[in-house]
DNA sequence: TGCATAGTGGGGACTTGTGGGGAGTCGAAG
DNA sequence: CTTCGACTCCCCACAAGTCCCCACTATGCA
């Protein structure tokens, strides 16, 4: 179970350093995809293969079609845990999330999974949730 | 298990190199066969052996036709990997996947194969699979 | 104050993707 | 049976990019 939000630095080569509290988890690979709202996702393998194992059997039920089925495949990526605890951010996935080289990002425990901001898009993120919880 | 989206060139020789992670499961070689929708599937000896005894046992169980049975033997070969990881598309099979040596193609990875496309047909069925993910 | 851990920054060797040369192989034509 | 040509396969070459590793600093903890 992930929790808390961190602020990172994307360095210059793309790299981001995992909080070291979710690093166990995580090592020696982890899985990237494509996020909810522009974030990147970041899954263990036992998650990522649970999910893929769902996936697969809706495919097989007709629930999902192969396109989609791939897509999820095609969107995600495996990515070794350096031996200082950094993952390397793709450049697809960089800018999908609008994540630059050297730029503040946001990476926080969602649970099931970890996700990773570009800063300025998580800001407005967190202003709407934290409106809705205070209203509720 | 087979994830990511890999853009390559088919060489003017007709080869494709795989990426780099999916190479040690397929030395010293793997298996071509005609796939869905248009695509060429790639898959290890282990992954094709299982399909193998499957559907051998499908069609002893009456399941399956002869024919068909055959034909799933007919539509693969066996290639083998080079030292710079490549693999060598037929011209059967280039033909059936409309791929033209020298241009852009993608290679995927679906779970338990691997995928080759055309970038012109990937880029139709990527944005289907996408839409459907997205509506969900 | 000393030590361990966490996050950040690069240097440099190595890998990766791509191109192509040339020997070997096979089939068809002479 | 020989010759020719097409094609295949094995090898070498090379530039761009990756990633392994070392180093430095800040922070917390005993």
């Amino acid at each position: 179970m992930f929790v808390g939000r961190h602020e990172r630095q994307l360095d210059p080569k793309g790299r981001v350093a995992l909080p070291s509290t979710y690093r166990p988890k995580f090592e020696p690979s982890c899985f990237l995809a494509f996020g909810n709202d522009g974030c990147i996702d970041v899954f263990t393998r036992d998650e990522f293969e649970d999910m893929a194992n769902e996936a697969t059997d809706k495919m097989k039920r007709g629930e999902l079609s192969r396109d989609a089925w791939r897509t999820l495949a095609h969107n995600t990526i495996e990515v070794p845990v350096d031996a200082q605890g950094r993952i390397n951010v793709d450049r697809d996935l960089r800018d999908f999330a609008t994540l630059e080289t050297g730029a503040k990002v946001i990476v926080a425990g969602s649970y099931d999974r970890v996700e990773i901001w570009n800063a300025e898009n998580y800001a407005r993120v967190r202003a709407r949730g934290a409106a809705e919880l205070k209203g509720a």
